[in-house]
DNA sequence: GGTGGACTCTCCCCCTGGGGGAGCGTTCAG
DNA sequence: CTGAACGCTCCCCCAGGGGGAGAGTCCACC
């Protein structure tokens, strides 16, 4: 039996966290004495204990080390610890994609961008859409890009492309629509027909991955801004070049088109 | 000039987002209406905006974002990034380390470890020594053990070794000492004689890279309640084969002690 | 058998960097 | 001139801790 303490110095938990696990039943004592509170370890604990200390520090949420702790079967819980280590693969391509846009804010900008304006008819495509969470979207994109493809098959008339809520960008979450485009568009599970409505847009085009992308955003944003217009409706992005047909990132060409309209 | 909701639109940054950033004086909007409260932005801001964006991505706090912000010098400014970035890789470093540990955890234990109790005499050493926060140790180390080396030269004795207080571990910060064993410890910048007094150790070697050494010291701490001693005083590492030894990580050896007494 | 110091308890407030929502004021186009 | 959209402040919430107060407990030593 350990006290506090003891079981602290061997575990490199601080008094305080040990506690706190307690409280989150994730780590219970083996024993908690009922009239003075004090809770006592013992060594089988410990390798327990080490456990959650090395998923806390990759960031595992305590829920999920309380439900990876519960699970009996170690397959099972092998498939758990790989689903974190795969998220955290993700944040790593994000910390990636912000350092490469950094770097690309912290230059001083070659080129100004050019901005064309130009009113998109409507246009009926295959599309799959949902309401998703921003940090999302790119796992969500490869997915419904996937069904598309799969279900337009041959039949694809021009390059895919997205329309964006400006509320995912907001608050984090929001409606996001991807497409391609096709004569008569089937319905098969979340793939079916839409129409994008006639726009008049400001675009322009991105080169190079999609790190950078915010950027060319800003940049657009502020062209729109000094030529007196202002921002109605979800952006557009159509991907002219992009990873299916070619591997070199520094060629992919994204348009990106936000629907303006004139203020007087 | 443009109201917080079409600044939110063109930067990306939340409407609650770009108020937050209002009151840490880290975005202040270019005009505050007196007497509505509105705040107004103009295009100019779209830039600034947008790194900050990029560095919270990366984790850098608001404070050192302010700071970097308010750096007029490019020079200084791509330091400070430069310090950042370098942070990340640490982060990125400890990740792997507790990946690894996990794995050695998550594994059926092999072999139990071997434990030896040996009475160690005290010893004189050139040591340097500081309080610090556990997650800069690693770099502590490396500066404070160049310094020793440069110190001592070629009248090295042993192996380099550490004495660390439990608190470094409890508390995440406490007293760290490292030492070169020496016939005449020099004294020179932060190197200084110092002695290591005469302990009872339970003496275990932790064979491979510093990231799993966590799972020994449990299983050393294990033996320690075991075998009914209990822990006094800070822990001791000798780094017998070690980085400086040989680049392969698998053939370092590092002799962790742990000063115990008997308890009845 | 005391006693003092180390240890432990609970409770409350603090931190960061946000999100949700209430309740109310402002802007502006139809 | 009115209603919708937008903006304001204020308060509470989250995770995952840290600091410290004030009080109770344990135990080794005298």
């Amino acid at each position: 039996m350990l006290t506090i303490g003891e079981f602290s110095r061997l575990t490199h938990l601080s008094v305080r966290t040990l506690r706190r696990y307690h409280e989150a039943a994730l780590l219970e004592p083996a024993v908690v004495d009922e009239t003075t509170g004090y809770r006592y370890y013992v060594v089988d604990q410990i390798p327990t204990a080490q456990v959650i200390h090395r998923l806390r520090e990759l960031d595992v949420p305590l829920s999920d080390v309380r439900q990876i702790l519960r699970t009996p079967d170690p397959g099972v819980r092998a498939t758990l610890v790989a689903d974190h280590l795969q998220r955290l693969e993700d944040v790593l391509d994000r910390t990636r994609a912000a350092v490469a846009s950094l770097r690309r804010l912290l230059e001083p900008d070659p080129a100004p961008i050019h901005v064309e304006l130009r009113a998109e008819p409507a246009q009926t495509v295959a599309a799959v859409e949902a309401d998703v969470e921003h940090r999302d979207v790119t796992t969500w994109y490869a997915g419904a890009m996937a069904e598309l493809e799969a279900a337009v098959g041959a039949a694809v008339t021009g390059p895919p492309g997205g329309s964006y809520d400006n509320a995912l960008f907001e608050q984090e979450r929001g409606h996001a629509l991807v497409y391609l485009p096709t004569a008569t568009p089937p319905r098969t599970g979340r793939v079916h027909p839409a129409t994008l409505p006639a726009v008049e847009l400001a675009v322009t085009t991105h080169v190079g991955e999609h790190a950078g992308i915010d950027v060319t955003y800003g940049e657009l944003g502020t062209w729109v801004v000094e030529n007196a217009m202002s921002v109605a409706g979800p952006v557009r992005e159509v991907y002219l070049v992009g990873p299916r047909d070619t591997s070199d990132p520094a060629a992919w060409r994204t348009e990106i088109g936000w629907p303006v309209f004139r203020v007087t």
